[in-house]
DNA sequence: CAAAGCTCCTGACCGC
DNA sequence: TGCGGTCAGGAGCTTT
C-alpha cells in the first residue's frame, strides 16, 4: 500500500539507477493495467534520456524533456525492482514493464493487482489530469490554515476528507490513521467541525508521521536491496494501524486501539485519547 | 458541485 | 492438502 513515504523511497532509489541515463529498450509484458499502458509507450520512451525524477503525491514523474514525461503510480501492490548490470534477474510473474538503461541497468515494474499506472505524456506533466486538482504537497508549504479552510465546508468525516487527494496529496489509509492518532483527533469527527487549532495540529502531526516514515524507509532501503534488489517497503512501527486490541502507546492513556470501517476502509484509533 | 458507492485485481489468510 | 470465502485498498467511474 504505497503512500507518500514509500513512493518517496522508491523515487530516491531510482535516482541513482536511472537519472541522466538513456533508455535503450522497453519491454512490455502486458498492457492491460486498470488504466491501460498506451500503445505508443515503448516507442515514446526508447532512446530518451531521463533528465530527472519528481514525486507529486503518490506519483513519480520521469522527466525526459518538455515533450516527454512518463508518469508512474504504484497503485496498491506496485513495486520497482532495480537490477544492476552485474546482477542476474529472474523476471517475476507480474513484471509488466521492464526498462533497459544504456549501462545495462534494468528497471522492472511489478504489480500483481494491476491497480498501478504507467503512461507517457507529450507535454508539460503538471498539466496531466492526475495533477490538475491535486492538493498541496504535505511537506512543502502545507499550513494548518490551508487545511482549515479546505475542511471548513466539507460535510464528510475528517478521515475520509484526508484521503481525498484534492485536500492534501500523498496520504493514504495508513498515514491518515497515524496522523489522526498523533493529533488526538477522532476519525469520526465531521471535517467542518475541526477548529483552527485542530487543523494546525493535524498538519503538524501529518508532517511528523510522513518524515519519520521516509526516514525509516531510507534507513532500511539498503538492507532490503541486499536481499532481493527491490525498493519501496520499509519497517515503520505503526501506533494504531493494524494494532487492533493493543494498548494505546501514549504513556498517560490506558485506552485500547479499535478498528472501525469508514467508507469501506478500516480505520484504527484510540477511542480514549482521540476526541 | 459534493459525497457516497462501486469497481478493478491478486495474493494472503482463515476455517473446515 | 485443498478449497472456498473474505479481505486488503488507490483512484476512476457512476450514482445520488
Amino acid at each position: 500500500m504505497p503512500e507518500l513515504p514509500e513512493v518517496e523511497t522508491v523515487k530516491r532509489g531510482l535516482e541513482s539507477a536511472i537519472v541522466k541515463k538513456r533508455i535503450v529498450s522497453v519491454r512490455i509484458n502486458r498492457y492491460d493495467l486498470r488504466v491501460p499502458i498506451p500503445d505508443d509507450f515503448g516507442q515514446n520512451l526508447t532512446g530518451k534520456t531521463i533528465e530527472n525524477l519528481k514525486r507529486r503525491g503518490k506519483y513519480i514523474v520521469l522527466f525526459m524533456g518538455e515533450k516527454t514525461s512518463a508518469i508512474l503510480h504504484l497503485g496498491m501492490s506496485g513495486r520497482i525492482h532495480i537490477i544492476h548490470p552485474d546482477e542476474d534477474y529472474i523476471t517475476q510473474k507480474h513484471d509488466h514493464v521492464i526498462l533497459t538503461m544504456e549501462d545495462g541497468t534494468l528497471v522492472a515494474f511489478e504489480d500483481p493487482r494491476r491497480f498501478g499506472m504507467f503512461y507517457t505524456i507529450a507535454n508539460d506533466w503538471t498539466k496531466d489530469r492526475a495533477f490538475l486538482s491535486m492538493g498541496p504537497e504535505p511537506l512543502e508549504n502545507w499550513s494548518g490554515n490551508d487545511l482549515y479552510k479546505k475542511l471548513k465546508h466539507k460535510k464528510t468525516i475528517v478521515k475520509t476528507a484526508l484521503l481525498d487527494q484534492r485536500v492534501v496529496a500523498g496520504l493514504g489509509n495508513i498515514y491518515v490513521c497515524e496522523a489522526l492518532y498523533m493529533a488526538k483527533i477522532h476519525p469520526e469527527r465531521r471535517a467542518c467541525d475541526l477548529s483552527k487549532e485542530e487543523a494546525v495540529r493535524l498538519v503538524e502531526a501529518s508532517k511528523t508521521v510522513l518524515l519519520r516514515a521516509i526516514e525509516a524507509g531510507g534507513s532500511t532501503l539498503k538492507d532490503y536491496k541486499k536481499t532481493d534488489g527491490s525498493l519501496g517497503y520499509f519497517q515503520y512501527q505503526f501506533s494504531v494501524y493494524d494494532q487492533e486490541g493493543h494498548t494505546c502507546r501514549d504513556q498517560y492513556c490506558d485506552g485500547t486501539i479499535e478498528r472501525i470501517v469508514q467508507a469501506g476502509r478500516s480505520t484504527f484509533y484510540c477511542a480514549r485519547c482521540q476526541v
